[in-house]
DNA sequence: GAATGTATGTTAGAGCTCTAATATGTGCAA
DNA sequence: TTGCACATATTAGAGCTCTAACATACATTC
């Protein structure tokens, strides 16, 4: 049971085997790999394919709603924003009343692009999901569920 | 049952909370930001305690073997153990038979850093497992490794 | 009206991550 | 021996991510 290292598993940490979070993170990494590879023909990386998906569904976000939905903080979504806009994908006005706030929009272009990148995603989706019986499925993202809860109550 | 948005999602895509991979990398992100928070006293960020702990286990193992136990690349884990060594807690010395590799083990002060990363991060993982029963966590666990599966083949 | 609180936006800096490309070294085979 | 295959190491460049800090604007309260 316990293992060869050097450092004693056994009685100050826990087996890499153990940690649920092994096994969430590697489940994540595979999604990562298999999204980023459905969005390469669309030239997009998988947060960019996700802003775009979310300002398809709601066209003049602003710029901080927009990283609460993707779950990413402002500066983050800055920089997913800025290279967008600058290859033409979205375009940001000034909201008329609150001029502190910026409104964020699909260009045609970037919409053609989301479609695009957004097929792949969605054959990545499926297959995942046909990869589970409808219970199974649902025990799933309960248990994916009160593993976020969890964690973030341990913040 | 639709969704209102600009965006028919109904009939060319899938709804967020129908995705999978949604809820996997909601607990990811939740993950994430509990070793984050468990290792800032240590100071040290998530993956470099993960190389730092793998380390403590297989010293004098090189970078490309550190890079694929910790899921990354050899860039990515060379960017790390760069960190690592500039602040003194790993070093690396050239392999007596082969040249090109360089052997990369704990200093003393290392082991210190990690351990006490590791006491958060066993916190973190002891939580985590409480939320569960022993049936739900192998089945969890189980799902989890399906999706792996599934989606390196998507790859 | 002034102060406070809240929300948005941005910049700076550190660090992680990938792909692509290059260099080096080892071992095997023609 | 020469060449090929493979593993390791590294550099370059693009992009994502966070925390910290600061600026701006609106809204509420005193």
């Amino acid at each position: 049971m316990c293992k060869g290292g050097t450092y004693d598993v056994a009685m100050t940490s826990m087996a890499p085997e153990e940690r649920i979070g092994s096994h969430i993170k590697r489940a994540e990494q595979a999604l990562l790999a298999a999204k980023n590879a459905a969005c390469k023909p669309a030239a997009v990386t998988v947060p960019q394919y996700a802003a775009l998906l979310w300002l398809a569904e709601k066209p003049g976000i602003s710029a901080a709603a927009l990283a609460r939905l993707c779950g990413v903080t402002p500066p983050t979504m800055n920089t997913v924003l800025k290279n967008l806009q600058g290859r033409g994908l979205i375009e940001r006005t000034p909201h008329e009343w609150h001029r502190n706030v910026l409104e964020t929009r699909l260009t045609d272009e970037g919409r053609t692009v989301m479609e695009r990148a957004d097929a792949g995603a969605v054959r990545v989706e499926r297959a995942l999901a046909a990869a589970f019986t409808e219970e199974e499925r649902t025990q799933l993202i309960e248990l994916l569920g009160r593993c976020a809860e969890v964690l973030d109550a341990q913040r």
